[in-house]
DNA sequence: TAATTTTGACAATATACATTGTCAATATAG
DNA sequence: CTATATTGACAATGTATATTGTCAAAATTA
């Protein structure tokens, strides 16, 4: 593709073509240019929401023009992922982290998980909507499987979690994802109300809000 | 408005207007236009979703030209949270009335309350749509307040609950309230996993899996 | 039957963006 | 300096749908 028509250029000199340009090659201002637009896209769509914002927006926000848009990407749609990828496997480095850390006393690799996950959601309020608000709405209008499978990780996350510090547990595995999903459901409607309404509560106080189911279930599968 | 220009349009009678048709009045036929819009509008976006369906859409599944959504409807929005409301007040008077009837034993109240929402999504799966996909997306994409607090609602309903069934629980009503907030988001992404995969589950499994969170719960309050 | 309201089919217009294209200004290599 | 690749500003086009408007057929009353 990019030696397609170098027959048919000129007669002379082999054919200049990519020329440097501020001491930097094609691709890598093409490079430059994605990731000035991927941090336009965590700017707009992380304070305004993936649906306020135009493609021209994000192009204005990055100091760019529109043609630049679809030289990295076909649609917003495509940046968008590309954003919510990025940002999701922070957070899950984060959490996990924080949990091996904490291993093996469950009750302090809650703390630590819980922790960890609401502590990267305060230093970035844009990571938050981002995942919690803007990723479900974009999973369901354009149906993104990748959106979707990753969410589903978290599940999965918690699952693997839950059986490994309640072996005891008396349910299938079944019932158990079922219960893992749950458990997702609970901290994330938690982190989008703490998130959306400002921060108001102290993190603590989320915190112990968050902790007390998972303190619950483990008390009560030791008897 | 509908009086405005009696004087002008003819001289000798006083004036005809509201003409009868089949039967019935000019604001009984736009009263049936009306539900006709609302059952099209439940049949439709009930399974194809909001975002899926344009105003077109809903007036040939309803039989009617669009002159007649904009007679009722001012946007599509609108006719959405008419929806909206007339479901999850079915739900909320299904789930209110197996938990009062079951009164006052708490175990008794949680099994009865979850059966009852989990019955109504099955017996009417448009209806979970609208209330825990489509709702979601319309009241962030398009800030409908009395979505938003209709949701809220349900917090407040679960609050109740728990400070009914745990008065001994040892947290201040803010933690109180992000605890209903999480397990209403428990409960929500459940059922939401639930109605989208096809419920393969079987309302047995999925029950005892909402159960076991509010279970623990009363049984970590009893010591 | 005649006059008129109501209705239904469909055309016309408006809007909001995405997406592509044009062109002159600027930077670079030879 | 000259030729050309690159860039940025912005115009042109395409698309989808909401919203409004037109008109003739059907229904109704007198």
């Amino acid at each position: 593709m990019t030696t397609k028509d170098s027959t048919s250029k000129k007669k002379t000199k082999t054919v200049s073509k990519e020329r440097q340009f501020k001491g930097l090659s094609l691709s890598e201002r093409k490079d430059a240019r994605r990731e000035k637009l991927i941090e336009a896209g965590i700017a707009t769509y992380g304070t305004l929401g993936f649906f306020s914002v135009t493609v021209k927006d994000v192009c204005q926000e990055a100091k760019l023009t529109e043609r630049y848009f679809y030289e990295s990407f076909k649609k917003s749609e495509d940046l968008f992922q590309t954003i919510f990828l990025k940002m999701i496997e922070e957070l899950q480095q984060n959490l996990m982290q924080a949990v091996i850390k904490a291993t093996p006393d469950p009750e302090k690799m809650v703390d630590a998980g819980l922790r960890a996950l609401l502590t990267t959601l305060k230093e970035d309020p844009r990571l938050a909507r981002i995942i919690y608000v803007d990723a479900v709405l974009v999973q369901e209008l354009h149906n993104q499987a990748t959106i979707q499978e990753t969410l589903a990780q978290f599940d999965r996350m918690i699952q693997a979690f839950v059986m490994l510090t309640m072996p005891q547990i008396q349910h299938n595995e079944n019932e158990l994802s079922l219960i893992a999903t749950g458990l997702n459901g609970y901290v994330t409607q938690i982190a989008i109300r703490w998130v959306m309404g400002g921060f108001e509560q102290s993190l603590e106080q989320v915190l112990t809000a968050c902790r007390v189911v998972f303190l619950s279930l483990l008390a009560q599968v030791s008897k």
